[in-house]
DNA sequence: AAAATAATATGAGATATCTCATATTTTGAG
DNA sequence: CTCAAAATATGAGATATCTCATATTATTTT
């Protein structure tokens, strides 16, 4: 983790303005930390001094169950923000946060900020729309796990993350997010490819049949 | 629904008051309504008036898939709020919110609180650790539907909601509320009874072993 | 470059969970 | 009180998903 200082922080506290976000000024005590790829911005069940808003980069939040078993529960991209349980809850089990690109966050020390935040209509509205969106997501996630299988959350996974037309995520990252074992991951895409819906390249997926898995897919949202 | 007036509203609202939630005066436009037991607060799909809050009673959001299945994604009980992702959002596909037992909410009129609610501190401060707490369940209960099966889930459920020793939800809610079928409910139901977990008892079951439900349940929580 | 680690890959058997069919009992409406 | 609807109950076969074992190939570290 690097902290940004001198010109290199003020240029980016310009670049990236957050001065909308608050109604008093929070540019005293602001750092600005970079984590590099894969690095841990938070430590799963230790609490952050900051309350972090993500400029650049993704980020993941990660959770460990008692039988070992991992979670990715959601994806953190810029604009968000990071240690905002934390912010409001005493008591909170903290999850762990990892960058999944080279990630760029403002880290606002809870100590300096904490009660002027809790006080600031503007900051809290965000935070609320912000948190709506989560818990919205979340019971999207849940309802969708349990009434549908692999084949239809893939398949909205795999639309939602192809790039071009190529689909390259890492397998085990998309276990963990999909909650379902390795194996029954490549086994799912091994149907697709047999039905044509993808087509193998290399470690990559090429997608041949948008429309079937857009039907796939469809059949999670509601209208 | 029945709407209070005169006298009852005027003991109701002073029996309740949420004046200190809010930190301009609500009184003057909010309604008192009062839902019978399986009657519908808000139906799916329709966006409410209200930004509702419960003083009495317990209500189920539901939403219907697709394919035909229904989650019962969580329960609402006294002090929490009906109607705040549509309040915040414009785009939000609005859940079924049901009472399972006879519910009074006080009801506040969007179109007379919307602009003053979003910019009241006090208010969005309770909301922001409202919403923190519904997002961090639903990513509990989300990973955790994944990582373990229906035996561990199951028991913690019963533990909660056990009542003196006796569990007796209805079968039906109970599935829509884990995620799993009638019949698998009844399997892992019967396997608590031959493993001397339960006993049943008519239509309840009576807890018999505390200790092996406790340790099913426990491998939930991350400590 | 070698060694260690992480990611990909595949087979085979086990288990959790679902679907469908059907019967009985309880509950609510008229 | 009666009938229809809802809830409970159970069997049997199907399917989604998991576990474990083992190989191969990349990637990272030394």
């Amino acid at each position: 983790m690097e902290i940004y200082k001198g010109e290199k922080k003020r240029i980016c506290l310009e670049k990236y303005s957050i001065a909308h976000l608050f109604s008093f000024p929070v540019e005293e005590f602001i750092e600005v930390h970079e984590y590099r790829r894969d690095e841990w911005i938070i430590q799963e069940g230790m609490r952050p001094d900051f309350l972090f808003y993500v400029i650049e980069g993704k980020a993941k939040i990660y959770v460990t169950h008692q039988n070992g078993k991992v979670s990715l529960i959601n994806f953190i991209n810029a604009n968000e923000y990071i240690g905002e349980m934390e912010l409001l809850n005493d008591v909170y089990y903290t999850k762990g946060i990892q960058a999944s690109t080279k990630t760029v966050c403002f880290a606002l020390p809870f100590h300096c900020y904490r009660t002027q935040l809790l006080e600031d209509a503007k900051f809290l509205r965000e935070l609320t729309r912000f948190l709506s969106g989560k818990a919205t997501f979340m019971a999207a996630k849940y309802s969708q796990s349990l009434a549908f299988p692999l084949e239809n959350r893939l398949a909205d996974f795999i639309l939602q993350t192809a790039d071009e037309g190529v689909y390259k995520e890492k397998h085990v990252t998309v276990c963990d997010y999909l909650g379902v074992s390795y194996r029954h991951l490549l086994h799912v895409l091994t149907q697709f490819c047999e039905k044509g819906y993808l087509q193998k390249e290399g470690r990559n997926y090429q997608i041949k049949q948008y429309g079937s898995l857009k039907e796939l897919a469809g059949v999670l949202k509601n209208k």
